[in-house]
DNA sequence: TTGTAAGCGTTATCAC
DNA sequence: GTGATAACGCTTACAA
């Protein structure tokens, strides 16, 4: 183990033969306004390429009271909806000069909650979260304690924490207007966390579209209960081990359409002969699937990169604080062919 | 805002009437060694729920020079590949009392040098970083100054780091060999990036597995530069822009396998009628594709797993630092039905 | 144009 | 059983 010769900016300043006030300030771009040499300056600039030396953070963070650190908490990172808006969020952060924690809270709450005081603890100067969805009281109570915070995806209407999510009312709206134009009636909605308000609202739009085009509404049809592969699966062998099958589904996630895909695959039934499908929210494989999967899109990279900007703009100017920041973000029907004409034959 | 009470030891001590000597210990766990009263202790203990006390851990890493905090650099965090691997670093760290930085290098080499002294600075404890893969240069220099780090999924044979990674010569073999005892013969290979190791050692297992049976090796089948969908698609469309197509399709990645997909579709092709295809990388919607994928399967979940619990180790144990560690993993062929056996029609 | 010294919140060494 | 105090590496008044 090499050591290294330079470990802070006392050895450094040693070296120089300079104080550690002078060579703090080059290093913080304040040559110029502390009228440093520029002779002086290019020898620190010259010795902290040659000696490697970078400042510890640690240190800065806790004298500046800022760690140019986000934490983010999702759900799940390896579903692709969440690792595509962590994407989005670590790019931009990067770009705007801060670092990034990444929690996975598993779909846990009390994981979740032990989360959000961890990153407290490592004194992030904000928390970007797609909450787990039951239960905002912490998250509440953190934010009116005065930590930034900004929720993404799912939100709750009860708190007036800062979120940005996508219009998932009109998104399930559009979506069962189109199984209905299509000439479906009998379409179930197989949902994710029935409390969590992106839940809801797919759900009151998949409502609305039946009242909009006086389909009478059968609660049985509405059924599920988390956001997985295995939920979409147990809920579309449900439906099919019943008497009165319905002609087309509304997944409320790209996993639980994958466990549909799963279920309808065992039972040999075929998307959209026998079952026509549609699927909340886009991905790259989508369009490869058994059948072109006819989805609701969602703006994922929008949302990271909102999320970072607004909460950075809040870091930095303690002034917005008070004002609200409710953003829904349009959807889009991408239509492909998991959906086909009902011709109406019980 | 609402201020709080408690911000940090020295209030909580004041409050207690107590030293922050006192209060510190009992937090560490150290009443009993330092005989603190029990009624001490608990007073303490209480305080801290009531306060909802949480000790800095800016100021606690700066003094013991641990900050419990893991580094992570990865190519590309939407890709499904490398998000469930930072899945099962994130879990296995959340559960050995570790945090997590998480940084996406997108590709790109120096923003990939950047990161690694941007978790430097931030004084992780160790590093877990799977490189782009051209240039191994400033990650050796970084481990040979003593820090921790472990090399995941892209290695390099020239420098000595710790590694773990899949078996991708015998991965590459596996596929290649199963596509020639289905009958294929002329086998083209989509390639990820040339210079990784990974790449290398699936290009060598696809020509092993030519040698081993006696076909003769078209060099030109072997083309492609980078793990993108984007690449998967150029690549396709190139071959079957040529007079002598292969029948079969070896993609190097499941990106790789979904641009070939959407070349293929769009050429008005079917898969495994016109064409076979045998991807690298299992991934959960491997089955519910157009045609459910034969793959090879890696083990993602063990990856991440072993990586941390090697990287703690690590940190715990100076010891450790001079021996090799270097696990390929075994990998497994998926057999579904994107393979059909070649009639030898030319 | 440069330097001295206090302080950020914690732990560890020594003292009583 | 408990407490003062120095130190971790950095920034920033205040001096000179």
């Amino acid at each position: 183990m090499i050591k290294k010769e330079v470990k802070n900016i006392r050895d450094l300043a040693n070296i120089l033969g300079l104080s550690i006030t002078t060579v703090s300030r080059v290093l913080n771009g304040k040559a110029k306004s502390y009228r440093i040499s520029s002779e002086t300056e290019q020898r620190v600039l010259l010795a902290v390429k040659k000696y490697n030396y970078m400042p510890n953070k640690l240190a800065r963070g806790l004298k500046m009271e800022k760690t140019e650190t986000l934490g983010l908490i999702i759900p799940d990172i390896a579903n692709p909806f969440f690792s595509y808006i962590a994407k989005s969020i670590a790019s931009e952060a990067r770009i705007k000069g801060y670092s990034l924690i990444l929690c996975d809270s598993e779909e846990n709450q009390s994981i979740e909650n032990e989360l959000i005081n961890l990153l407290i603890s490592h004194q992030v100067d904000g928390i970007i979260i797609a909450p787990v969805g039951n239960n905002f009281e912490l998250l509440n109570q953190v934010h009116q304690s005065g930590v930034h915070l900004v929720v993404v995806d799912r939100y709750s209407p009860d708190f007036m924490l800062p979120y940005i999510t996508s219009d998932n009312y009109q998104g399930g709206l559009d979506a069962v207007n189109y199984l209905i134009s299509m000439g479906h009636t009998k379409i179930a909605c197989i949902q994710g966390i029935p409390e969590s308000q992106p839940n809801r609202e797919r759900v009151n739009g998949y409502i609305r579209a039946h009242e909009i085009n006086h389909i009478p509404l059968d609660r049985d049809y509405i059924l599920g209960e988390s956001f997985s592969v295995e939920n979409g699966y147990k809920q579309t062998r449900i439906l099919y081990s019943e008497d009165d099958p319905p002609t087309a589904i509304f997944a409320l996630s790209n996993q639980i359409s994958l466990g549909v895909l799963m279920a309808i695959n065992e039972m040999g039934l075929n998307i959209p002969h026998d079952v026509s499908l549609i699927s909340y929210d886009e991905q790259p494989y989508s369009a490869h699937l058994g059948t072109p999967l006819t989805t609701i899109e969602q703006k994922k990279k929008e949302m990271g990169q909102l999320a970072v900007n607004y909460l950075i703009k809040n870091i930095d100017n303690e002034e917005l604080k008070g004002k609200p920041f409710n953003i829904k973000l349009k959807t889009s029907l991408i239509i492909r062919s998991s959906v086909k004409q009902f011709m109406g034959v019980v």
